[in-house]
DNA sequence: CTTCAATAGTGATATACATCACATAATCCC
DNA sequence: GGGATTATGTGATGTATATCACTATTGAAG
């Protein structure tokens, strides 16, 4: 399926836009292919995107101190993903952004988008019930933490999206989970 | 100050609405107050309205199998809260919403700020923010519990809200931090 | 096909934190 | 004001998970 029509059966979940608006709307996105292991948003980078993802999967991840990875979310298709807390205020970013697999994403600047949502009511409504249910999402995934183990937690997670077990390596399903690869590769096993 | 007054000032910060279209959006607030322990929302209940604190201090809260208390959002003045999950996706309740001081709030349906996000553009855009705003602080909240050990969570969470200190018993700062009562107390007395 | 890097498994040990048990202090309320 | 409830502190012990060290397997690139 092409760009186009990808991103406007996903809006239609949401919105309706007629065919001038959505044209209009589109035209602010730019495609663009990546290869695995390619990087998008790097810490200390000035972020003024966002990605659509349309095939592929990509990671957003934080490193620490002791060059340990955390990963914020792993990006399917029709995901969006970017470095939400620098591209809304303005600052560098502290989180990255890459590939695991090949992807091809549309992207969008935050000037895009905002100009976009103050010209057009629907998308304005679009983009609230994303994040709305990114926030919900980010909610459940909190309580998981507190209240859950390693074990449980990885069944969750593989309840949920049972395609991530053949599609990403283990160390990057355990960095989702907060845990040690070592731990994760004892939960399975016994 | 008056709730009003209150209100329009929070909106201010992010949007201007006429004074027409503040009182318009204002009349489908309800004010009601609350007494210390007093339950707002609790679990199994339909949820239908959101709350935006005057004064006092709410919590947001999870109970798990075990009796375990997790808590997700103290909520301040000129804060919002309700169980956000329950009430955009028309389910029961799976949180708790209770007063840990005497609280004066406001309320509004779910159906109520639909309406007034399709009616009034601007309106539907300090939602979007305001959400915006929630997701990024929840992203963090998740990388602090993934990175940081008890005592670097309580470290930042009195840094960002030393009022907190004060105002609420520590048994219940332990169940913000996702840590027994114990544990709170010897990382302070060390 | 071979080689090197990335991925995955497993034992031994260390550690942060939970849990249990109990003591003390503060606060509520009739 | 005094008795009950709620909040807090602290020792002893248990447990989930991290870390380190090493081996085995897989996969990609020349």
């Amino acid at each position: 399926m092409q760009a186009e029509a990808i991103l406007k059966q996903h809006l239609a979940k949401t919105i309706s836009l007629t065919d001038e608006q959505f044209a209009y709307f589109f035209s602010h996105f730019k495609q663009q292919s990546y290869k695995k292991g390619q990087a998008i948003i790097t810490e200390g980078d000035k972020v003024d995107h966002e990605y659509f993802v349309l095939s592929g999967c990509l990671k957003s991840f934080f490193i620490n101190d002791d060059v340990k990875m955390y990963i914020l979310q792993f990006a399917m298709p029709t995901w969006w993903a970017s470095d939400y807390n620098a591209l809304y205020n303005q600052t560098r970013a502290t989180i990255n952004l890459d590939c695991i697999t090949d992807a091809e994403v549309l992207s969008i600047s935050n000037a895009d988008r905002e100009k976009l949502c103050s010209e057009l009511h629907p998308v304005e409504h679009f983009f609230r019930w994303r994040t709305n249910k990114g926030f919900i999402a980010s909610q459940k995934r909190l309580l998981s933490f507190m209240n859950n183990d390693a074990k449980k937690r990885y069944e969750e997670l593989m309840a949920l999206y049972p395609a991530l077990y053949n599609m990403v390596p283990k160390h990057l399903i355990a960095a989702y989970l907060g845990v040690s690869r070592e731990t994760l590769s004892r939960l399975y096993h016994s």
